[in-house]
DNA sequence: GGCTGGCCGTGATAAATATCACAGTGCAAC
DNA sequence: GTTGCACTGTGATATTTATCACGGCCAGCC
């Protein structure tokens, strides 16, 4: 398992790889289990190895909005954040499918800064990517309509997923855009009849890649 | 001048103190005026010393979006994030009032960061805010109405400029939230209304802080 | 004075989205 | 089979926001 570092970091300086390997914990999830919940205080960093994970926002009344995934070899700007005093929302991170994570406390990391490069940059790549996932979220939430920003989404999750057909339902897709199922069906019925996706019994098929 | 770091960063380390001094250059502007225009190649980063600058994020179509102010002792998380190949869509910075700001080569600061804890930790923090004003951000427009939005975006600025009494244009609010001016008006009307806010011939009185 | 340009307010209307009410479908449990 | 549940589709309607069209106000300027 360890040389899952290999393919995803290859360049990692030996000091760097063995301190990982030393104070790293691996942790296996299950899809759909809650890895960051509300403004927990958080001691430890993560790293995704496997599979998918997505982070969204959420609000006092139950809302949630959907920002963004972490694909394997991404690491959690988050949990940088997430030691202050938080107020009622919060950010929450979940496994879309299973997942494997490689959990780091803080205490180390901050050394880790300054004695290996490597990680040097991939922390500020990791907020840099982050970061330019929030404004174009933020973007599409500000400029563009609802089927627009459902259109994106759709190509959005069939990439992450690398898969045309999502199995997924209108009502997740109506709160993770925080819209209401109905519009979402309505929309969904237009870019059908654009064919830009089909409609399956159970999941829809992206043809518009 | 340079004294001004003492009261902002009082914990510096002699060096970097230094290095400060050396490597950083003094830039004053004018208020109005652009710092940071669409995916300009940026090789350095800025602090703001004195004054007032507010970032945001525009698209094709000339609409822009208010993101977040820089007050004294803010650096621009984004002047690590600029230098890369950037859509049609970008960030940008205006000073808000005459402002004073230090400029370092981005060259310096990597070192700095593995040389200099103070550093270390201002860097952080600064990501760290910013990410967090962002989700701020993200949660008034997917969460909330017009209306909500807009007294929000005036206690924000009240407080940003230290002062009940906002000199602003409902035309430019109305830009800055990506509405229409219109409907602002009318708002305005209605947090008049409601005694939250006195409408001067110039300018907005804020009673509601 | 009489323009002009920028700002403001407001009614009328349109477009986008949310909400409500209800019926249908498929599926799993009993 | 029937009951319950989660999901879907759709019409009717309400709410929110944007757009259009207009007139008024004021400051600067010829």
């Amino acid at each position: 398992m360890m040389d899952k570092y290999r393919r995803l970091f290859p360049d990692l300086e030996e000091g760097l790889q063995r301190e990982l390997e030393e104070k790293g914990r691996l942790l296996s999830v299950k899809a759909g289990q809650v890895l960051i919940q509300s403004g927990q205080n958080i001691r430890s960093t993560m790293i995704v190895l496997e599979g998918l994970v997505k982070l969204y926002r959420e609000n006092e009344e139950g809302g949630e909005f959907f920002m963004y995934h972490l694909h394997p070899g991404d690491g959690c700007a988050l949990s940088l954040i997430c030691d202050r005093t938080f107020r009622t929302s919060a950010v929450t991170a979940k496994a879309v499918t299973d997942a494997v994570l490689l959990v780091v406390p803080l205490d180390e990391t901050e050394n880790w800064m300054r004695q290996y490069r490597t990680w040097y940059h991939f922390v500020v790549g990791t907020y840099r990517r982050r970061y330019e996932e929030l404004l174009e979220t933020i973007d599409h939430i500000a400029f563009q309509n609802m089927d627009e920003r459902l259109e994106f989404y759709l190509r959005r999750h069939s990439k992450a997923l690398k898969t045309n057909i999502l199995e997924i339902t209108n009502t997740q897709i109506a709160q993770e855009l925080n819209s209401s199922r109905e519009v979402i069906s309505r929309l969904m019925k237009k870019l059908a009849e654009d064919g830009k996706v089909r409609l399956l019994k159970t999941g829809i098929d992206i043809l518009m890649l």
